[in-house]
RNA sequence: CGAGAAAUAGCACAAUUUGGUAGUGCACUUGGUUUGGGACCAAGGGGUUGCAGGUUCAAAUCCUGUUUUCUCGACCA
């Protein structure tokens, strides 16, 4: 327990200090040499894994194919939509040298690939026959941050962009609400993250696009951190591009367009979300290993029940993790922890002479005392109980840190404090400036089952959506 | 990008003030003893002191530049 105090700098000591030393003490990710690339070691990629391969089959049921597109973009194709070029042209990176040459036309390494997506889209889409196109990509993209930390900013990003066209506006629209909803489920039922969902305001929403909705989780320390984006394009990029299809009418027409993604900023997320001062906490549904199994003493019995349970979990499908090197039991108990491991099986002699073994949850770090037969059949309904228990438990504490008011003095004193304030809200970007100005706020999203009811607290005008408030990662 | 701090073995640090043989603990390897909260004994391996210049008989140490990390700000979908 002292040593653990000399790795991992206390939660509520120094937060930030606590993520990456929590990040690097989990074995998930170190320091590349670029600033701003990580590498994501085997134990912080499987947890990517567990992610990709939940959301890929999602997305493959809703119809969506996978694709990969190149990774440069020649700054001409860049610069067909004028407003989504002004967004991301001071983050983009570019490569104007191809060996001792200087290249004719200079080449971004893509931020985002709608370019991309609605250049080849222009060749392959025709007649509405082609519609609706639903396609995916999982990839790397660049963007030049000034400010950089693992998972939750880096330069280098590891993604999924989804990019659909659509015959109609309605149908566009349900996909980008589809596609949020998509994220919305996997975070709570997987991450375990209670989530807001609304719209961007004008002044927050993706360059180019028409809407952009976004999940908005709240870390341990009050602060947003945007989970997952979709956009609605409207005909915009469409006709930027020149896409036409043949409609049913036998008339040309522009569709409409959506894009939608999440990075592996869930998995700094989850860190902020779950894990506390003596390491990660995964919630069962995403932890690569739901189990760690720690012999104690090299006992024949110890042995054999060892040997007995690998083979039920093998038998019921529960991953986990041995740990039987000559280690102390206390070393193992502490790396099972640090790991976040959701429940970890002790087996020792003094358990085995009453035929029992003890099971440990890390969550609570509750030890449980079960017979060696029964261990593994109540594991499914314990994991389930984990699960169920880290959402209600970051459901309530994210509760306690939303505010309300409709006085901009009490605002700005509320603004001093940890957590979102939710507002009527006028829509006006001003008002955004004014209270980025007065508190450093900005607006998180808005609150789409509830109607404003009053006044904006900020200008007195009419209200049109209540809105959070928060700072951000 | 601005202000500040830091960089010495995988990690944490010492030696830098006052230039003169790079060291300690943990981790690692081998053998043995151990095993219910971060074990013990013995032997061993590991370094271009972030990188590049400069000053000097001599640089981890002084100077310049640069890269990376951290903090605060600005920026950021």
């Amino acid at each position: 327990m002292e040593k653990q105090v000399e790795k991992i700098t206390s939660r509520d000591v120094d937060f930030a200090k606590w993520y990456t030393d929590v990040c690097k003490v989990a074995d998930l990710v170190d320091y590349g040499n670029v600033k701003g690339s990580m590498i994501i070691r085997p134990y912080g990629y499987a947890i990517w894994e567990q992610m990709t391969s939940v959301l890929d089959k999602e997305f493959k049921k809703l119809g969506h194919e996978n694709v990969q597109m190149p990774m440069f973009i020649p700054e001409s194709l860049l610069n067909i939509e004028k407003e989504h070029v002004e967004g991301f042209a001071p983050e983009v990176a570019w490569v104007t040298y191809g060996g001792k040459e200087k290249l004719e036309e200079r080449m971004c390494v893509r931020p985002t690939s709608e370019t991309l997506f609605c250049e080849h889209f222009k060749k392959i889409i025709k007649s509405y026959r082609d519609l609706p196109l639903l396609y995916n990509q999982w990839c790397t993209i660049v963007r030049w941050e000034k400010t950089t930390r693992p998972f939750l900013r880096s330069r280098e990003i590891l993604w999924q962009e989804g990019h659909t066209m659509h015959a109609t506006e309605e149908e566009a629209r349900n996909e980008t609400l589809q596609m949020l909803k998509v994220y919305e489920d996997f975070q709570r039922n997987y991450l375990a993250i209670p989530v807001f969902v609304g719209r961007k305001s004008e002044k927050e929403k993706f360059a180019g696009a028409k809407e952009t909705y976004s999940i908005e989780a709240m870390m341990y320390d009050g602060v947003a951190l945007q989970n997952g984006t979709s956009h609605y394009f409207g005909q915009d990029f469409a006709k930027a591009f020149d896409i036409k299809f043949l409609d049913k009418d036998n008339t040309l027409k522009t569709p409409y367009q959506t894009s939608w993604g999440c990075t592996t900023r869930m998995i700094g997320a989850l860190i902020m979300t779950h894990s506390d001062d003596r390491g990660l906490v995964l919630p069962p549904n995403i932890a690569p290993y739901k189990v760690c199994l720690i012999p104690i003493g090299n006992d024949e019995k110890v042995t054999n029940t060892l040997n007995t349970l690998k083979e039920e979990l093998d038998s019921k499908n529960i991953t986990y993790k041995v740990l039987d090197d000559d280690k102390t039991p206390g070393f193992k108990f502490a790396e099972a922890e640090v790991k976040g491991y959701p429940i970890r099986i002790e087996i020792g002699k003094r358990d085995l002479e009453n035929n029992n073994v003890t099971l440990v949850r890390r969550d609570t770090l509750d030890k449980i005392i079960v017979n060696k037969d029964e261990a593994i059949d109540i594991l499914p309904i314990l994991l389930d109980t984990i699960q169920s228990d880290m959402y209600n438990k970051a459901l309530k504490r994210r509760n306690k840190m939303i505010y309300e008011t409709d006085n901009y003095e009490e605002f700005k004193e509320l603004a001093t404090k940890p957590g979102f304030i939710k507002v009527n809200w006028c829509g006006r970007t001003e008002c955004e400036d004014k209270v980025k100005e007065d508190t450093g706020l900005k607006t998180r999203c808005t609150i789409m089952d509830e109607k404003a009811s009053g006044k904006c607290p900020i200008c007195g005008h009419d209200a049109t959506c209540k809105i959070y408030f928060g700072k951000q990662y």
